[in-house]
DNA sequence: CCGGGTTACGCGGAGCGTAAGAATT
DNA sequence: AATTCTTACGCTCCGCGTAACCCGG
């Protein structure tokens, strides 16, 4: 189970359709398809109904979206950490960081949010 | 990141040996080595002290191992609600699940413990 | 030498984008 | 016909094991 793809299926549950929420993970719209069908299959659950408008979250998505989002919050926290570690240059963190929003899906978003790449859409 | 790069630093930490990490993760010593390697390098960090006498965890592996370790309690949270949620076939989980132990690193070593299988060494 | 970690190399599989298909409105 | 998800296909690259290498006791 990687952690990119948790990150797939909290977006597609908060999205609510494969289009924007590929846009969103910065990937194709199959492949964020297939990369549901993926996790769908190693968990052995269906996590969401495919419906002609729109994709909803089953009662069994809802509890692992749920799980997803903490993984995913202990996953930022520990790139904090070492972002930390890295430009202190310290070797112990005293108290634990909290995120108050979560942390952009990616590096790269994370430079344009700091608006050190300009895009060009 | 992934959550199986995280186990194998736990592993590494805990047995202070990449020989002994490797066959505890189900890897070659060779293999274990370069994941190591990539998690440093993707992180920025060194993780580990390399001596001729065993492994020694840095002041920021630490940290990182400590992250790391609840990154995988919650990874084990979500397989084992999926697990209660295909078994009993029910929409929702009312409370949170705590595990006392951790789980097996894989699958098939979760099969073993069962005695599902059985192993010829 | 020897035990233990690293580098070299070839291979299989996972995951991507593009393009074509299917289904519902 | 339009919109939206899925399947097909070819490609790249990540990650593995084997084997060779390196380096302190």
């Amino acid at each position: 189970m990687s952690v990119r793809r948790l990150n797939h299926v909290v977006a597609l549950a908060e999205e609510g359709s494969f289009a924007r929420a590929a846009e969103r993970v910065h990937l194709s719209q199959p492949a964020l398809s297939r990369s549901i069908q993926a996790i769908e299959d190693e968990l052995g659950l269906r996590l969401f109904d495919r419906a002609a408008r729109g994709v909803a979250v089953t009662q069994a998505g809802k509890t692992i979206v749920e799980r997803a989002r903490r993984v995913l919050f202990e996953a930022n926290c520990l790139v904090r950490d070492a972002e930390l570690l890295k430009t202190h240059e310290i070797g112990e963190v005293q108290s634990a960081s909290v995120l108050i929003r979560p942390r952009s899906c990616c590096p790269i978003c994370w430079w344009v949010s700091r608006g050190c790449i300009r895009t060009s859409g």
